[in-house]
RNA sequence: GUGGGCGUAGCUCAAUGGCAGAGCACCUGAUUGUGGUUCAGGCGGUUGAGGGUUCGAGCCCCUUCGUCCACCCCA
């Protein structure tokens, strides 16, 4: 027979087996009862979303890696997180529930990135969500029931790494820089932090060109200030988007001036307007990257590092609160007295969904290849759910772990093989096969792993592969056992075998095994 | 998106430019009702695809596809 070609997995999907695939299941039912145990309901949701769920705030780097696609002329896309999720399921269901809820979940996801190791296109997060709940006391829980999963798994030695999405981001929004730049910055903190500040320009200019002139050391237009134009532009800074954007309006209006019919008005007078205000970026940009350098150099120690972060508040004139909540928060995590791993604070950790608005964090572990690995991300989204539609704001705040990472830092420590089939029933010929699926059932029955042969090989072949599969017992049913309704159970071990009736073959069966332990 | 590695039997992989091989798996027999071993044999290939160089290409060159890994980012 002619063979086409062959199909493989797509790329990034993975085929589980025996063994890590129990490994998962019993990392992902361990963490269920840690949850459960802490007063996390499971629940489930649709793999399949709106596309637009996850388009209202995830960033614009899970939105490019979504699984997205028209079906039937709705835009819907596999889900690539659950937070989302498990927010318009309680806006659309949940509203009505006493707060604070507390709800885990547990599943696959999907993004589209390039697969290498321990990242695939598909991958499960297991998680939790506190719903309505604010404070450091809210967040020191989350926190807290994150790495107690993991001591739940006899995972002692980790890292957890505490950030603040607020010290950055109400600092750069304070300058008054335009929000595109806002969220430029916030993405780029761990570039600068690697690559420097002038990496982050090129970056900025490559990504958009209409700052380059705020990412020009010397401003040109020094000597302008008094011509009559730069006083309408400084008049215009002055107001709002929206004032400027009806001044411009109507001023072009009064003088009878037609736009371009190709291009819609307002997007001429917002270029315009945008035009304008790039000018007065630049000194601000410079500030705010001067800033973010040193603010990417606060991690450590947390006491320390927390002590070094307040003195560069006060460098820069900022209000600390974020800062002392998350003292707060450190306190309140010390009272658990359950961490056993190592933390740390790391003022430029930023995470990849943009949601988040306060308290974020991580845990890593080590492989044993010596390499860090993040095996959990979590963080703090007070605005998600008014961003979702809900009535109104809500404090939130949730984290979720990578199964396979997980399974595969416990691989090292304990690699317990699957039972395979413990026990074996052979059909010696055709007329036998009546008799062993009734006696494969009474096992079965009584929760014993059972397999029949069904090769129809000579009994010594088909010994010889229940052997090689790892059975416990055999049966063989054959001719000699026809004519009184027994059948010889033979133990693979002693090699020892003893004639049965058919009737009393489960009992004995469950008693040889039972007392295997 | 950038940079590497690898595509040869069902699987894992060998093969100084010179007869395409081994192990595992599968099948048969030694053994027609007694297993992990052993032995004998068998099945199995357009060397990812297309083009080029050469007397001769699995090997060198070009193109393309696939895949793995690193950077980036993340779980």
């Amino acid at each position: 027979m002619p063979s086409a070609d062959k199909i493989a997995a797509l790329r990034g999907m993975r085929d589980v087996f025996s063994a890590e695939y129990a490994r998962q299941r019993q990392v992902q039912e361990r963490l269920e009862r840690h949850l459960r145990l802490h007063g996390y309901q499971p629940i489930d949701l649709p793999i399949l979303e709106n596309t637009e769920l996850y388009l209202r705030k995830s960033g614009e780097d899970i939105a490019a890696r979504l699984y997205q696609f028209d079906y039937r002329s709705r835009r819907v896309a596999l889900r690539p997180e659950l937070t989302a999720s498990i927010l318009r399921a309680y806006v659309e269901h949940m509203q009505d529930e006493p707060l604070p809820l507390r709800i885990q979940y547990s599943g696959p996801v999907f993004r589209y990135e390039k697969p290498q190791q321990n990242r695939y296109r598909q991958f499960t997060l297991s998680g939790a969500e506190l719903l309505g709940a604010k404070g450091p006391r809210a967040d020191a829980e989350i926190i807290n029931l994150a790495c107690g999963g993991l001591e739940r798994l006899g995972i002692r030695d980790y890292q957890l790494v505490i950030g603040h999405s607020d010290v950055l981001e109400s600092f750069l929004q304070a300058l008054g820089l335009r929000k595109q730049l806002v969220n430029f910055l916030l993405r780029n903190m761990e570039n600068l932090r690697k690559r420097g500040i002038d990496a982050v320009i090129a970056s900025l200019r490559e990504i958009y060109p209409e700052f380059e002139s705020a990412t020009t050391a010397t401003s040109a237009s020094a000597d302008g200030e008094h011509t009559q134009s730069q006083r309408l532009i400084n008049l215009l800074r002055e107001m709002t988007d929206d004032e400027a954007h009806q001044a411009i309006t109507d001023f072009l209006h009064s003088l009878n001036i037609r736009i371009d019919a190709n291009r819609e008005q307002g997007e001429v007078v917002e270029r315009l307007l945008q035009k304008i205000r790039e000018d007065q970026q630049g000194p601000k940009l410079r500030v705010a990257l001067e800033f973010m350098r040193r603010l990417g150099e606060l991690a450590g120690e947390p006491t320390a590092a927390l002590r070094q972060a307040q003195a560069l508040a006060a460098d820069f004139k900022l209000d600390g609160a974020a800062l002392d909540a998350l003292g707060r928060t450190l306190d309140c995590l010390a009272e658990y007295g359950d961490i056993s791993g190592d933390i740390e604070l790391d003022f430029g950790l930023n995470r990849g969904l943009h949601y988040y608005t306060g308290l974020i964090f991580e845990l890593h572990c080590t492989l044993e290849t010596g390499e860090a690995i993040q095996i959990c991300g979590g963080g703090r989204y007070d605005n998600l759910v008014s961003i979702l539609g809900g009535g109104e704001a809500m404090p939130a705040l949730g984290f979720a772990y990578g199964i396979e990472r997980l399974a595969s830092v416990l691989e090292t420590a304990k690699g317990a093989a699957p039972e395979a089939g413990t026990v074996c029933v052979i059909p010696v010929a055709e007329g036998d096969f009546a008799s062993a699926f009734a006696a494969a059932k009474d096992l079965r029955a009584r929760g014993i792993t059972t397999e029949v042969s069904i090769e129809g090989r000579n009994l010594s072949r088909s010994l010889r592969q229940a052997d090689r599969r790892g059975a416990r017992l055999v049966i063989i049913i054959g001719e000699a056992e026809r004519a009184d309704q027994s059948a010889l159970l033979r133990d693979m071990r002693s090699r020892q075998e003893q004639p049965i009736l058919q009737a009393e073959l489960a009992e004995t069966v469950e008693e040889l095994l039972s007392a295997d332990g």
